[in-house]
DNA sequence: CGGCCATTTGACCGTTATCAACCGTAGTGG
DNA sequence: CCACTACGGTTGATAACGGTCAAATGGCCG
């Protein structure tokens, strides 16, 4: 049995019954592939190259990860940011290669496994089969809201609507407290991820300090002080949000 | 037995061996559920909305379908079109609501199915639910590439890239003609699938025209006269573009 | 013909990128 | 304890890119 770290705040605000998704997924692959380990990377590794002929599935138990390509001279979008719980399809099946990077933004535990460890006929396999490809559809659903916002909205738009994405998804996996949590980005990644400079990120976060929206001693801790305004700001409804881009859960 | 019209152009470059990926989702649907019946819409009607409790998959057999989502100032962004032969699942499985909402850019066929259709123990039904399953991952690949390109990249790399992303497209299912190619949007349609203005998505095609890198008589029929050049300001190597977004069929 | 719609073009301006300088903190080695 | 370095954040000046507004053009259709 993997034990799972204490790492958590798991403080008031958070929705902790969904918590337990994370070792559900977990529990029943382990149930399934006794013979899996789970595997750790460093802060700033990178877990899998764009390109890459990885054929298999990661499913992220501890840290964060961050999804992105890459132009030829470097530039760099994150396409999703993965959080504790969560898992990916790094190349869809068949002979093609992963169509992003995998880049550990903190020290991360994870297991990887292949697509034949899951398509047996037992029940529990087909639970996790049925997990993966809600897991599919939640990532598209979160991919065509940064789309919408880095497609149509400002800059101001496009932070305030990652973080409370963010705050959103690490509620569910009870990695909030209250209305803080920790962010393992700094501006320049939180630019990659928002489609602005690293210079600019830094503008719009002082100017909502500024404002009162939310403040932050070290740059790595947030908290949201007026969830209305950031609300207002990224142009969404809290719950709608809640339930179009965080997993609902069997059980 | 429906008939498959004879809709096509179906000209000297197109790589003709894929175009039959349409009619075989299609023949792997209707041998295993006879009683569906295809459904059309007609130009610019909204077959679904975001937020729409619809619990079921689309199957386009002819036209185009542009999936999009707005704020709530009527900002569209274009999420992915889809393109004859192209699947989607509008909802994820459970009780969500549709993501986005998908209307006919041009007079469409499709046919509409529920999950329960496909979950049966058939070979068939397995079959077509390992072709949506990775219709689903190509999508998510091509989300990625505009998400990249219109985080970080210029006008002129958007629109180039749109451009042969849909020549390669349409090349797969053999809807080109040569470098030649149906585009039925208008520069506003372009503007809110890569994340610019009508005006300079104007301003943009004509320079493009002005460099003969393209030329278009009527604005809606795209001839594509550099390639080298559309591919060098889109930032990408062709033969990798089909392998990432162009679906490879089993047989 | 007149109305409608999409495209085109010019003028103007705001947002955001870029460049550069400076600062604070943490880590390293003397 | 201090010098030195590295890194990320902050701030200002400047410029470019692309949005907005407005007007003109042109095709299409009743």
């Amino acid at each position: 049995m993997i034990s799972y770290g204490s790492a958590g705040m798991n403080g008031g605000g958070g929705r902790v019954r969904k918590a337990s998704g994370l070792t559900l997924a977990q529990r029943m692959l382990l149930e399934l592939r006794p013979q899996i380990t789970e595997q750790r990377a460093n802060r700033s590794s990178v877990i899998a190259h764009e390109g890459d002929h990885v054929s298999h599935f990661l499913l992220l138990l501890d840290g964060w990860i961050g999804l992105s390509k890459a132009l030829y001279d470097g530039q760099t979008q994150f396409v999703d940011l993965l959080l504790p719980g969560d898992a990916i399809l790094m190349s869809s099946s068949g002979a093609s290669a992963a169509p992003f990077s995998a880049e550990a933004l903190s020290d991360v535990r994870y297991i990887a496994f292949g697509e034949e460890m899951i398509n047996g006929p037992e029940p529990a396999a087909a639970r996790l089969r049925s997990h993966l490809v809600s897991s599919v559809a939640i990532r598209q659903a979160r991919m065509s809201e940064s789309l919408l916002r880095i497609g149509q909205g400002s800059a101001e738009m496009r932070i305030s609507f990652a973080l409370l994405e963010l705050f959103v998804r690490l509620e569910a996996v009870g990695r909030t407290d209250g209305q803080k949590f920790h962010l393992p980005m700094n501006q320049r990644q939180l630019g990659q991820f928002t489609g602005l400079s690293n210079v600019h990120v830094c503008r719009t976060l002082r100017r909502f300090e500024r404002n009162r929206v939310i403040t932050s001693a070290d740059h790595i801790d947030i908290e949201i002080v007026d969830i209305g305004a950031l609300c207002d700001m990224a142009d969404i409804d809290l719950d709608a949000l809640r339930a179009e881009i965080v997993p609902t859960l069997p059980d």
